[in-house]
DNA sequence: ATAATTGCAAACATTTTGCATCGCC
DNA sequence: GGCGATGCAAAATGTTTGCAATTAT
């Protein structure tokens, strides 16, 4: 399914797509790629934004919603929409990992899952041809734990 | 983890949710109750406003909303967002299933998983104790497939 | 009785759109 | 040069809030 990629492989496949779809390779594009790539992990559209202004580099929110949404198509970029957090993005093509929220904190966590990766890989679908997958968990952790353990003793 | 539960079994843990909570018995909140259990499966907003005003009761919008929150913090409900279609609202409690989402039509296709749910059962994670989990599998439905199909040959 | 809940409409946050301008191909 | 892309501001969408009226406890 996905696979590590580096800095240069994310540049080529944005380049490839837009040659296929006959978009235009404006320094806005990947500016906002480039941007994305610095990344660790997830990040807001707000994030996003003030990393661009940061550079002295200014995109509009129309051009930032755009090319995200392209970059969705491209898969070079995912979207979760996790209960009680601003949306957030984080690049493709790294390890996939699940999800872990917290329903107290509404903490985030990424967790690689060997044994998960290779059940999904191995898992065929019927009348359906399986592209990418995300796995949400909810669920508390240890710290939100402790305070409601504390809590109850009261 | 989630177990099947009859109507009753809904009404009756929604009770103890709001008793725990020193909240309201109100007849809206029930009479969403039951309109959520005559859906099948998945439904949005809309599609249970518009519901609840053919069985000629009105609920304002604010309650709607409010209503569905409180239920998803009682478990009772979950809300999903998929990519591209309106944030879709389920029923919790029925056998588990994985969500696929075709990336070109948007349909949605709900799926047991007899392996998949024995996996997760098994499943621990360090410093995190999971409640529930959510799987999307992105990809491309058969129907699809065959237009795709056909246009490549054109 | 009284505090929680409701409905309404206004406010809000986020995303999308229309249009004039700009610049890549 | 021409069409696609951009920025801006305005609009649309989906959801939340404030407040007065209502109602479950």
């Amino acid at each position: 399914m996905s696979d590590l990629l580096n800095r240069d492989a994310y540049v080529k496949r944005f380049e490839q797509f837009l040659d296929v779809k006959k978009m235009r390779k404006t320094p806005e594009r990947f500016a906002i790629l480039r941007c994305i790539l610095a990344f660790q992990s997830h990040f807001t559209i707000e994030q996003l934004a003030q990393s661009l202004e940061l550079q002295t580099y200014h995109v509009s929110r129309a051009t930032l919603y755009n090319t995200l949404q392209l970059m969705i198509e491209a898969r070079l970029v995912r979207r979760h929409v996790f209960e009680g957090l601003p949306v957030q993005y984080e690049k493709a093509g790294n390890t996939p990992h699940s999800h872990l929220i917290c329903t107290h904190c509404g903490k985030l966590k990424e967790v690689r899952d060997n044994d998960f990766i290779a059940f999904m890989n191995a898992r065929k679908f019927t009348a359906f041809t399986a592209d990418f997958y995300m796995l949400y968990v909810y669920g508390t952790c240890n710290t939100c734990a402790r305070k409601l353990k504390k809590q109850k003793t009261k």
